[in-house]
DNA sequence: GCGATCAGGT
DNA sequence: CACACCTGATCGC
């Protein structure tokens, strides 16, 4: 959990993302995205009293976020009192001490963070400097670069602070595929398995509530299958996602979910009760999505560089995550070499000109900087909240949001104008209705920023960057099975499909199988890039058949499952079958991932063994031949053809091991 | 009964 | 570990 107390050292009257003990007395509060943890406070009812009593306070967030938090009937009692800003737009918010009458005028910038739907970074100016609080972000490398508002004159704003995201500031993950990868993964798993039958149906098995939504979406637009989740009435006013969803359990992909879900699993039971239609047992794999995987496995001698930080360029940074075992101090100096002090003092330039621009060409002067201002990124939408948007290249007449409170429904200026929905040309964000009910408007959806991103991004050559390192993923550890005895075939070989199997295979019912990709998705289609997740990024998947194989593939470019299957006993039918299986999963030590997840019924007393071995984990680390190369895209189909009929992929013993 | 905390789990 | 939760037990009001 963050260790963010919610405050600023340069505006300590605000409070972002906690809403408890200190932060009981801001004069204003603003909340980054709707993830639990960053909305410690926000319903508890010492707050809810002091809203009664302090009129002025409001909480500001993006109108997505409103739109989500107010779903809640939990937080509905926020109704009057939350202001959604634009994104992309700055904003003047008045900070007032109601007791004193003391007031302060602060400009906020809501900056897309690309973590979930609604999800924003928070760029403060005001009297104390420029403050950038990342809130959870998850940019594609460059990012930071393409955003106008972080800009001003051709070069990155004066930044005295970054209050950063720091949960992936560790040299273990210097290399976390793209969402694109990922997704492109995604797909052919899910098409592989879901056209064998209609009987075949994949669980996405989400851990967090919001932030799987592309991955939602890009399923079904790929199979022209909704998506089956618990509740949908959250994004009634999204309807870009909203037409990928459904509650009616008849489809063959599902995100519900159920406190025994991973039980029902074992049983070929869908979370939301669905087990055999007409009779006919379902076969479910599961996609667990995971960004923490790559984390787990990768060796931790790579330098890992920000770009996005190193681009900001700050006076000063404040790690938000401190990994245990270390301290804040020690962060801190690990992020100073990105911070101003240590570079070379003057600022560091950044031409315009190098930002990749959705519209047109990018101006390098600071005139013709001012021209796009003078053309506001995003247009306010509807009727809502008017906004005022004056922007000129530097001086920021800011637009104060009053929103239809209660009391004063404000509105402001009259820069904005009703209808001016329209996306400009130039949009690159999703604008979505923060309204309910009256609007039929749909959202925008723009092209969204290409990428995910890494909130830190790795050091590396640019080649290295356009080609993940996926063995640095798959690459066994050099301590195990070193004899290369157990290597598994090099992907051309596993493409021949001569892998002979393992095991046989009973068709699928209970193939424990589980790979993981990674990825992240450059996105695709016009989706909503706030609607882009960073925990789809990777992926865990399971089957529940089978169990002991495992393998891995790449492709450049694409990703690399790592599948690992737990074998029922009345599958293992040779001893050598089962040796392999157990040698197997003695190598896999971390798991996270869900292994073992036995069966449910009849466990055979091989099965024990079995399971014993993998007990304390399910993923395997997968070898890889040094000199293999990286398998294509075809060789990958394989194996998902493999795992989907539940067969097993050799593993090299001698044979093909490698090529 | 609810909230906060901690333990444990995925 | 932390991602972002959830469940259950305990304690206090």
């Amino acid at each position: 959990m963050s260790s963010f107390g919610g405050q600023m050292a340069e505006y300590p009257t605000i409070s972002i993302d906690r809403f408890d003990r200190e932060n009981l007395g801001a004069r204003a509060y603003f909340l980054s995205h709707c993830h639990k943890d960053h909305m410690k406070g926000l319903r508890a009812p010492t707050l809810k009293r002091r809203l009664e009593c302090s009129l002025k306070v409001y909480l500001y967030c993006s109108p997505v976020t409103k739109e989500l938090l107010l779903t809640n009937p939990k937080y509905r009692f926020w109704e009057k009192r939350i202001i959604a800003l634009e994104v992309e737009t700055p904003t003047q918010v008045p900070l007032i001490d109601e007791a004193s009458g003391e007031k302060e005028e602060i400009v906020v910038t809501l900056l897309p963070a690309g973590h979930c739907p609604g999800s924003v970074m928070f760029l403060f100016q005001g009297n104390n400097g420029t403050v950038l609080y990342t809130g959870d972000f998850r940019l594609a490398k460059g990012e930071a670069a393409r955003m106008e508002l972080l800009h001003s004159g051709g070069r990155v704003k004066d930044i005295q602070s970054v209050y950063i995201d720091t949960t992936f500031f560790d040299p273990k993950y210097y290399q976390i595929p793209s969402r694109e990868e990922c997704l492109n993964g995604i797909l052919e798993l899910v098409r592989s398995w879901i056209t064998r039958s209609p009987y075949h149906v994949v669980w996405l098995n989400c851990k967090a509530a919001y932030g799987y939504e592309y991955l939602f979406t890009n399923l079904s637009e790929q199979f022209g299958v909704q998506v089956h989740v618990d509740k949908l009435d959250m994004f009634r006013n999204m309807p870009d996602i909203l037409h990928h969803l459904t509650t009616d359990r008849n489809t063959q992909i599902h995100a519900c979910r159920h406190p025994k879900a991973e039980e029902y699993f074992q049983w070929s039971k869908l979370p939301c009760g669905n087990t055999s239609p007409n009779r006919i047992p379902l076969h479910i794999i599961s996609i667990k999505p995971s960004t923490m995987w790559f984390g787990e496995r990768t060796r931790k001698t790579s330098v890992i560089i920000k770009d996005f930080l190193s681009h900001i360029c700050p006076v000063n940074a404040y790690p938000n995550v401190i990994p245990i075992g270390t301290t804040v101090d020690k962060v801190v100096e690990i992020l100073k070499p990105l911070c101003r002090s240590s570079q070379s003092t003057e600022l560091k330039y950044k031409p315009l000109g190098r930002l990749k621009r959705a519209r047109t060409s990018y101006p390098d002067s600071e005139e013709e900087a001012g021209d796009l201002f003078d053309d506001p990124p995003l247009v306010p939408v509807r009727h809502k909240v008017p906004t005022q948007q004056t922007l000129q290249p530097e001086v920021f007449s800011v637009t104060v949001v009053s929103q239809n409170q209660p009391g004063k429904p404000r509105q402001t200026t009259g820069a904005y104008k009703e209808g001016s929905a329209q996306t400009s040309p130039m949009t690159n964000f999703v604008d979505c209705p923060e309204s309910n009910s009256e609007s039929e408007e749909e959202l925008d959806s723009v092209a969204s920023p290409q990428g995910t991103v890494d909130p830190v991004t790795p050091h590396l050559q640019k080649s290295e960057m356009d080609a993940p390192q996926w063995d640095v993923f798959f690459k066994r550890n050099d301590d195990i099975a070193d004899d290369g005895s157990e290597n598994f075939p090099s992907s051309a070989e596993a493409g021949a499909s001569q892998s002979p199997r393992l095991f046989s295979d009973s068709d699928g019912e209970s193939t424990h199988i589980s790979s993981q990709t990674s990825s992240q998705s450059t996105h695709i289609s016009e989706q909503g890039s706030q609607g882009w997740d960073s925990q789809s990024d990777t992926v865990l998947l399971l089957s529940q058949e089978r169990n002991c194989s495992d393998f891995t593939s790449l492709h450049k470019g694409g990703y690399r499952p790592r599948i690992k299957e737990n074998v029922p006993a009345s599958q293992i039918e040779q001893n050598y079958q089962k040796d392999a299986c157990s040698d197997l999963k003695s190598r896999a030590h971390d798991a996270n991932i869900v292994p073992d997840v036995g069966e449910p019924t009849a466990v055979s007393s091989e099965k024990h063994s079995t399971k014993a071995d993998s007990q304390s984990s399910s993923d395997f680390e997968i070898p890889s031949t040094p000199e293999a190369e990286l398998p294509q895209q075809e060789h990958l189909q394989y194996f998902y053809e493999k795992l989907a009929t539940g067969e097993n992929i050799l593993v090299g013993r001698n044979k093909k091991a490698h090529s």
